[in-house]
DNA sequence: ACGTTCTATGTAACCGGTTACATGAGCCAG
DNA sequence: CTGGCTCATGTAACCGGTTACATAGAACGT
């Protein structure tokens, strides 16, 4: 037995399928005889409507495309949260792909989004502009997330990294903190890459001392940096970290070592993850799921009036234990 | 300038929608001058083909249904994670729709995917087997993950919370320990039960002292178990946690409290976290992303041949320092 | 009584692909 | 030269909804 369709349930109604279409629909000019005939053929057949059919005919899918990249634990449940969140209220859903591969895999991953949703965010640091634009279906609204995008072609949002870094440094400055060494992300991450450069300008425009050194967002990279600079013997007295996960390799090193944080070196991280906020890490606190739900809502009115140009998503400092002595926990 | 639809090809390339049709779609019988002009016209008009149009004729859409409820942040991108790599794999797409609400709500949600998915891989702890097969459109193959059917009416796949539990209490027995506490987590939580009810069943199997106090699973209600159990003076040489976070909770208070782990009291977790694998915890690790594949897996190879029945998942013991004091860290 | 308006319903075209079947050209054997 | 075969191509129906337009019957005013 096949699926029930809208004329099986019209046949056994004896309605035509305009008047069952109307009903189910809820318009008003259907009598009320007709509808509960319909409402009875419909529970009679289990009839459920389908949903490509009417995207099809209707040209609207209620579905947004996401596509991302590989990207690790928390930030992708985090950010497909925040989307899910929106959309959810506004009564789209979500259809994923993730972008495993670059070149003509990805171009036909956004291919397949054709004529299946109404919309697309993508998240594709490692793809250009022109190669984005090249592969977007053309007519299909669009917005990026955290890629480079120096033409605004595309309306895009970003994470402000460089407002959270001078947050970070103008607070150490304000600590009275004068010799700052940053550990770096991987230099092929931008987000690393745009915190390394503006801690560089932070640190010139308070007339600090600063240094960076590499690390890979891994804790274990944070542990060596600390170790490195001790045997080096450098002298500092402020560590921030591009993540909190090397932020709390480079505490658990200090400590280890028997210097005192936040007295003898403060400590600051990025992105605010739950552990974080339960070691009492000072940090930059990421809204992640927010920046998801803030491109979901973007896109899906922007579906009526177009509106370009690129957003910032402003993060915000959180103070603790490890440059507070006096913060709690 | 609306979309180019394959008929504007057709008229571009002075050809027929049924020869650009095939030439699209890889035929042999298509001419070289044809194909030619096709991809000529393809080019200059920008095609993309309309994949829902292309779905409703096909009957067959290429994409699979998940159906999630709220989940905490590292099992939620797990899972997903796996899916969406077998389903890559396998050229499929995930269409994704979180359950937040329950009730009607939860219906539509599972409605809505009608006509635009081929199967639906559907996770939904507090919905019973009738309420669910009422709400999931007859006719598409469904798969259930980790909630309980009693009834085998849908092929499900579960966590074998059950070996996990015998393999650690074994353990500990074996390292000869007769005193256990158990830690449980919320009892709304399905895992939560099956694991705290497997704790009491193998902890009977050896002839071991177990006891059981409430926690939910977040790192705050280990720290809280622990105090309470040394307030009250009670003796216990080994703890077993319902998951890592408050096993990582107890772990910090005993060691605080000056009691030596693993050599006086040993602690296992449950999960396997990227925390729990730094800190050398000793758990059972959950194969969560392989938990999603093999769903993925089981439902598009279903889609072919339906097999039906129950599938466990089994978890794997991992011996680390909490228990082992000659396994490094 | 009649024309007008209103309302519920029906008919059929359309969304953008795929494909069964029809057609006509080219080739070869007899 | 003709019948039969192969093969590229075209025509039109179909997937399952929506909806513009047509229509019939009821209600209403004069």
């Amino acid at each position: 037995m096949a699926e029930a369709t809208i004329r099986d349930v019209a046949r056994r109604a004896q309605l035509s399928v305009a008047t069952v279409s109307r009903a189910l629909n809820g318009f008003e000019n259907v009598s009320e005889l007709a509808r509960e005939r319909i409402t009875a053929a419909v529970t009679e057949l289990g009839y459920v409507p389908h949903a490509g059919a009417r995207s099809l005919s209707l040209s609207r899918n209620n579905a947004i495309g996401v596509v991302l990249p590989d990207l690790h634990g928390e930030f992708f449940s985090e950010i497909v949260r925040g989307m899910d969140r929106e959309a959810s209220r506004r009564g789209y859903l979500l259809l994923l792909s993730n972008l495993h591969a670059g070149g003509a895999q990805a171009a036909n991953a956004l291919r397949a989004m054709r004529g299946r949703v109404d919309g697309l965010i993508v998240m594709a640091p490692h793809l250009g502009v022109d190669e984005l634009s090249a592969a977007l279906p053309r007519g299909l609204p669009s917005i990026l997330i955290n890629t480079r995008d120096g033409s605004g072609q595309f309306p895009a949002i970003h994470l402000d990294n460089a407002a959270g870094v001078r947050a970070v440094v103008d607070h150490l400055a304000a600590l009275g903190r004068k010799r700052l060494v940053h550990i770096a992300g991987p230099s092929e991450n931008i987000d690393a890459q745009e915190r390394e450069v503006a801690f560089l300008a932070a640190v010139a425009a308070q007339r600090l001392h600063g240094r960076v050194v590499a690390g890979d967002f891994e804790m274990e990279s944070g542990e060596a940096a600390i170790r490195q600079l001790m045997t080096e013997g450098a002298r500092f007295d402020a560590v921030f970290a591009a993540n909190d996960n090397m932020a709390i390799g480079a505490l658990e090193t200090l400590r280890a070592a028997g210097v005192r944080v936040p007295e003898d070196v403060a400590i600051v991280g990025f992105d605010d993850i739950p552990l974080a906020r339960h070691i009492g890490i000072t940090t930059v606190r990421v809204r992640i799921a927010e920046l998801g739900e803030r491109a979901l809502q973007r896109l899906v009115d922007g579906l009526i009036e177009d509106g370009g140009g690129d957003e910032l998503h402003a993060p915000e400092l959180v103070i603790r234990a490890t440059t507070d002595p006096k913060a709690n926990g």
